[in-house]
DNA sequence: TTCGTCATGTAATGGGTTACATGATTAC
DNA sequence: GTAATCATGTAACCCATTACATGACGAA
């Protein structure tokens, strides 16, 4: 029970809804295309993998041929493809339209503009509207703490105060963008938005809660390409 | 036994040592003065002081007058005001002025950072330029990753990435402009490395990992001013 | 034949959160 | 007298990682 993690559970429908894949090269695409900000590790992966299967959106194909007859007790250890089924495609849309409080977090929100691409516009609007509010309330309450604390910290502690609630700033202006790209054109990427980006570094700013603990991505790099 | 964190351990002493506090009090100032990056909850916090006075890293005073007979199994619940000892200070000296490779990433290095006024010039130094590195070794593997992947993302993910790196590439900048303060004054702010810190944007970018899981401040707002 | 990497898994552990339980003190 | 907030703690859970165990397959 559990291995339920929100984020894996919904990066690895996304992914796989795509196409079939091993867990094994699943982990792969999971710390390139969403490594960004996460990392996952195969102690999570395959019990998720599981339960996925147990709550019917995933079904296990043998990668071996039929003639194997894989007698599960010696060894022969299962090629697992793990493919989306209907269900599964239907639960994934699901999540990825939904728009409750969750989706404007940090990675919540950084795992579903992964895969925008597989929504509407409308729902990227909301989730990218949403995500905005989310980062304004964020800077208001920093400031507000700043405000109370201020001279009571010391300039180191200021300054990582200070920069981080630049970081946040940016971050809204990002989305910013990203939205009026949304208003004006089908994809976002080249309608307007255009404006500030190449010249300084005016455009642009974090998204990425980055990743959790530390680590650099435990991955061995290498990604598919054989 | 287990319950340390080396984050929040160490963030626990360095509050403390500025003066002495009760749990209550600590965990507001965890969450207003390193809150930019990490939040904390009771759970972890009380246990955590149990193991650093266990350590003889802390002593617990009684916040109550000495008058109090202080039956220990009747209610009479303690208030407990936490300590540093000379142990303790030294033990967090000893952390704070460790250079492994630990001390480079997110987390570790935004808490060191926030506890930079209590190190020497070289010290800080090594830090900085250890993150940058660290960072820059980052950079080259999303760079690489980017490379290798970029035909087969679509747009979203790509922006994310993108951003992704532009970020990380902000904090570079940031980190850049803290090094050449440090090289340049006593302490940072001041110096040069006011380039480009008013007109557009171009001076700072993010440090913070940001918080966890998601929340934003599990605080109920307010820290220490009654 | 040995090394790397493909491939799947489990057990122990880590480091946190939430919810709960309890009660004192202050402000209205 | 009652609500908020001060104050301390524990137990149950969550979601991940690490280390381990196992083994196939290809290339040097």
């Amino acid at each position: 029970m559990s291995r339920r993690s929100g984020i894996l559970e919904f990066a690895v429908l996304g992914l796989l809804r795509e196409s079939p894949m091993h867990g094994y090269e699943l982990r792969k695409r999971l710390n390139t295309s969403l490594g960004v900000f996460r990392a996952f590790s195969y102690g999570s992966l395959y019990p998720c993998l599981k339960t996925l299967v147990a709550n019917g959106w995933l079904i296990e194909e043998s990668g071996t041929a039929s003639t194997e007859a894989m007698t599960p007790l010696s060894g022969r250890r299962a090629k697992i493809v793990y493919r989306l089924t209907a269900e599964g495609k239907e639960h994934f849309e699901e999540l990825l339209s939904q728009t409750g409080p969750d989706a404007y977090e940090d990675e919540h929100f950084a795992a579903r503009f992964a895969f925008f691409g597989q929504t509407s516009r409308d729902v990227r609007m909301r989730v990218l509207e949403g995500r905005r509010s989310r980062l304004e309330e964020r800077l208001e309450k920093m400031r507000a703490s700043l405000a109370r604390t201020r001279e009571r910290l010391d300039d180191y502690t200021l300054e990582l105060q200070r920069h981080g609630m630049e970081s946040v700033e940016r971050e809204v202006r990002w989305l910013n963008e990203l939205i009026e790209s949304e208003r004006a054109g089908r994809d976002q990427r080249s309608g307007p938005a255009s404006s500030a980006q190449q010249n300084s570094t005016s455009g642009e700013s974090d998204v990425l809660p980055r990743r959790r603990g530390d680590n650099p991505p435990p991955d061995t790099s290498d990604d598919t390409a054989k």
